[in-house]
DNA sequence: CAAATAATTTAGCTATGACTAAAAATAAGT
DNA sequence: ACTTATTTTTAGTCATAGCTAAATTATTTG
């Protein structure tokens, strides 16, 4: 009980539930398509997670985790971000490779060594990315802010979150520029779903497509 | 093919072959102690093992790893001693800990973050319990010092190595003020398999079990 | 040197977690 | 509403790596 496998779909059936588009249902062909797995493994693992109480599952009509498999996934998403953030502050990593070798470790490690890290790095609240790294006791804050492709033009904003889903769309936003924390205001936008012009800590210009801009987030900057 | 099973099994066919009592054949009876696991297992294993070409296996006569099988068993212990080191260094993990936790993250690192706690740690080649640390390439230089029970008595000599096997002994060695580096003088010897009478840094006297006195390596100083 | 003991291997079972192919349930289009 | 298409589940396989119990091979001892 409490394998890697488990570890993973319940950390992935979290990510499925709170972000993203809520209101969609977490069936298990998005899981399926999420984890690279067959539609088939999905539901034999869900089944499974059903059978611990760590979902609840209504066959047909998709998944809902219960507070233990919450607190489950939970515990991991908290590991995974402490690991990477660490593994960018000690150890220089650069941003598109952390959530690889973070997926790698965040099963490995002991709580102790979780506290160690958690201690060496100032018990930080931020990922690397902009997520929020939930406490200890399973508890995590949620802060939203829009997407580029949701920011009216002209306004001014901090950079807040990136999607570290792909890592090579990480690293050309990193070239452009953009980390957490740089200052970005989309000037422009071409018509039929046409890319973004921005400005970029108000010296340079680039424009990117939608997809990019759908997954940085920024803070509108009060006037 | 090169799970973390295959590793575990290779690592300790290769500690039992060139450390411990050399010209003792490593049976699969002897792998199955080690790794607490069934003679059966062992043996499931050897099989397994030959096949792949990693080790030779003559049934009822012992194991004999191949040159890549050695490869991978350095490289393995290449990841956990230079992990043990960071562990220890780095997040101030106390001697006796940084085994069990090495022994879970040798296998989820990568080569970069091989590459990267090396760097970190300054290309180091002995381990924090005083083994030496395989290179890159995989050749290892063995050094090698008399045990306290091979040491005569009023010599003089400095800790060079530590057997890391058994925390508790690790605990209580370093809570008698010993570690790499520390001066030591054997005094006498009871009979009867008596204990070793110590002096530790020309200051603190105590007396150790052969047991004890075994598993610390140490080099005597030239006058 | 044969019989007893110990070590080793074989045979067969278990659990995990993946897979494909087929069946069943739901959703969509006309 | 009924057929069609899609989604989901079931059924049955495979590989890994452990296990026990039984059979086989070595070794030791009287």
């Amino acid at each position: 009980m409490r394998s890697e496998s488990i570890e993973d779909y319940l950390k992935t059936i979290y990510k499925l539930q709170s972000s993203d588009n809520l209101s969609t249902k977490v069936t298990t062909s998005l899981i399926s398509k999420r984890m690279n797995v067959s539609p088939a493994s999905a539901t034999n693992m869900v089944k499974k997670l059903a059978d611990m109480n760590l979902v609840s599952h209504a066959p047909y009509h998709g998944v809902e985790l219960t507070d233990a498999g919450q607190k489950i996934a939970l515990e991991t998403i908290r590991h995974h971000r402490l690991i990477e953030l660490y593994l960018s502050q000690a150890l220089g990593y650069p941003w598109d490779e952390i959530d690889a070798e973070a997926e790698r470790l965040e099963h490995a490690i002991s709580e102790d060594f979780e506290d160690r890290i958690d201690r060496a790095l100032g018990y930080p609240t931020i990922g690397a990315h902009g997520e929020p790294i939930p406490n200890k006791k399973g508890e995590i804050t949620q802060r939203h802010f829009p997407r580029l492709t949701e920011l009216a033009n002209g306004i001014s904003a901090t950079v807040r979150r990136v999607s570290d889903h792909n890592p090579e769309m990480l690293r050309y936003i990193n070239k452009l520029g953009l980390s957490l924390g740089t200052l970005v205001r989309v000037d422009s936008r071409a018509p039929f779903n046409g890319p973004l012009s921005l400005l970029v800590n108000k010296a340079k210009n680039c424009s990117i497509s939608i997809e990019v801009a759908k997954n940085i987030f920024a803070e509108p900057i009060k006037q």
